[in-house]
DNA sequence: GCTAGGTGCATCGGTAAGCGATGTATAGTT
DNA sequence: AACTATACATCGCTTACCGATGCACCTAGC
């Protein structure tokens, strides 16, 4: 059997298919922990994280995501048509979305710490 | 439109398939940092991750995994046929993996500070 | 010699989810 | 009038997790 050697791949590409990966799970404490600090919406939420990470959000990702979200609870909504701008949806934390970032959190840290001790002695 | 709060999704069900979503990028980063180190096989790597991260790595998830590193020529592969055991498949990795693995890295890098930057005035 | 458990590889298929493309609507700018 | 920014949303193609399952070998205990 012969394995071949993907060359047309080129290691940006493929650093460029991963991220979305990357990002999937670690997203959404992201946004939880955002909400933890203040409500906001949808498209403040995508601003804040090009800002803090200069990462895209797509907002085919954000949007499903922000429902679920609120399909499980973590969230409530409400909507905000005051103001001159477009009716905002503005989404704040819930005690089931606080218990939820927290446990997240303790993971980011878990691996945090076994990355770090990988990376120490290369 | 009303809403249905999905209450039979417990916080801790909630974690439990989020898990997976956010293994899902790291892993592939963890693997990598791994075999800079030394080359391995996969048996060893997922007992390697279940005792630092005291992580499952069901190997549903590590051998399509392995796979399709080596088909993006990330890793270089041997058969190991001598010792007393199984063959083991060793995984060596490539410069393009060293490459990629570093990439990865720094995009860790940045969404841990990020992170940090939000637990820090919670 | 048989059986159970550990080691070591692999695939299949049901399910979940990213996100590019696309659509709608309003406000402000050129 | 045309364009950009704000703000929401869905569709469908594609990717990939992983539980279940299977094969093969080795060692230990009865």
């Amino acid at each position: 059997m012969q394995m071949v050697m993907n060359d047309e791949n080129s290691v940006e590409q493929l650093f460029a298919r991963w991220q979305p990966q990357a990002r999937k799970g670690w997203l959404e404490t992201f946004i939880l922990l955002l909400l933890c600090q203040k409500r906001s919406y949808g498209y403040e939420i995508a601003t804040n994280l090009r800002q803090s990470l200069d990462a895209e959000l797509p907002e085919g990702t954000l949007y499903p995501l922000l429902r679920r979200m609120q399909r499980d609870g973590l969230v409530d909504t409400e909507w905000d048509t005051e103001g001159s701008s477009n009716p905002r949806k503005y989404y704040t934390i819930s005690n089931r979305g606080r218990e939820l970032a927290s446990m997240m959190q303790s993971e980011w840290t878990r691996w945090s710490q076994t990355m770090r001790a990988l990376e120490k002695d290369q």
